[in-house]
DNA sequence: TTAATTACGCTACTTCCGGTAGCGTAATCG
DNA sequence: CGATTACGCTACCGGAAGTAGCGTAATTAA
């Protein structure tokens, strides 16, 4: 392959950052629909036409926000417990302290009547953390299925649509929740 | 108040049923975003002016749909165990039945920017159930608050965001995992 | 230096959708 | 019959996603 022979033509701009920052800012201000691709390119500094250049849609853009806030996937241990544990506590983390609720309620709603949007989503935000816990858990896919869309239900339902942070109390219940369907 | 003195001028039609089915159809076939108000209004074999003139905004006739499926909260038991189970049976049959979770989901999203969708939403649709159960419960606001979190999350992110039914296994496991949460 | 190439900003535009205005007409009551 | 309210219809407004095309900036290859 040999990709890096670095092409002729003037290189991109280093603006991501400061989109992604934009774009979170503005989504976590004025919620999903408020944050207009208007709005997000004069916060962000940069012109509307340039985010369409790097993003085919406005959920897109949206998602890149979210896979950068959440990087890779920590494989932390391989007791069940454990990783289930650190992973709960470490999504909550990550959604609470980067205000990203919104965004992701946002994302997963748009997708359902948007199959580009959908593959997207899937490809580059669902598989990597599946395919991990899949494995660590060891279970039937219908109950890995069922416990990733408690966490994430709940999680998404608390801090995306009620808006609220979680309590540490709560985040531990759900952990506890959890590590019980498998006793 | 005296309020049913027959008010002159033409009645209403009767076509509320017909509006709710059509708004129902067009949600599941085309999700929330795909369910626009000149389509319902086609579908319905109504005018569009005429959906506003009885409801104020797409969410409102929306949630007024959300209300006519669920009706009444059915108080079935004074017992916890026994109520909480047959809220979460009787509630994913419901959505399932009626195939509400896109439509559910849509406007919880909508009402993120919109304050008047939320107030709509809050008094008509979730404060009667609410009630029940904190009643029921006789637990801390939070922990009831908790609870109904997992289980409405649960729920939307199954049926309404990945759009999938929930196997009766599920449904029996959400129901053992909240129990759980009482011992 | 120059040509080719790619990225950016800008303005203007299209399309679609939620929601509104205003008119003519239909149905009901007194 | 008149007053009143509801409905259908057409036309429109405003806003937001997404696109087209131009001039210009930054880089590489010759």
């Amino acid at each position: 392959m040999q990709a890096s022979t670095s092409p002729a033509g003037r290189p991109r701009s280093d603006l991501n950052a400061d989109v992604f920052a934009a774009t979170l800012r503005s989504v976590h201000e004025f919620g999903y629909a408020g944050a207009t691709m208007d709005r997000i390119a004069v916060a962000a500094g940069v012109a509307k036409t340039t985010l369409y250049r790097r993003w085919p849609s406005k959920g897109a853009l949206i998602t890149a926000c979210l896979v950068d806030v959440f990087g890779p996937a920590p494989v932390v241990s391989e007791d069940r417990e454990e990783l289930l544990t650190t992973a709960i506590r470490w999504g909550a983390a990550k959604i609470a302290e980067a205000g990203v609720g919104a965004a992701f309620a946002g994302v997963f709603t748009d997708a359902v009547s948007d199959p580009g949007l959908r593959e997207i989503l899937s490809t580059e935000l669902q598989a990597p953390y599946l395919r991990v816990l899949q494995y660590a858990l060891g279970e039937s896919e219908q109950r890995v299925r069922f416990v990733i869309d408690v966490i994430i239900g709940t999680l998404l339902h608390r801090m995306g649509i009620s808006g609220e942070p979680m309590a540490e109390d709560d985040v531990e219940a759900l952990i506890a929740m959890v590590l019980g369907v498998f006793r």
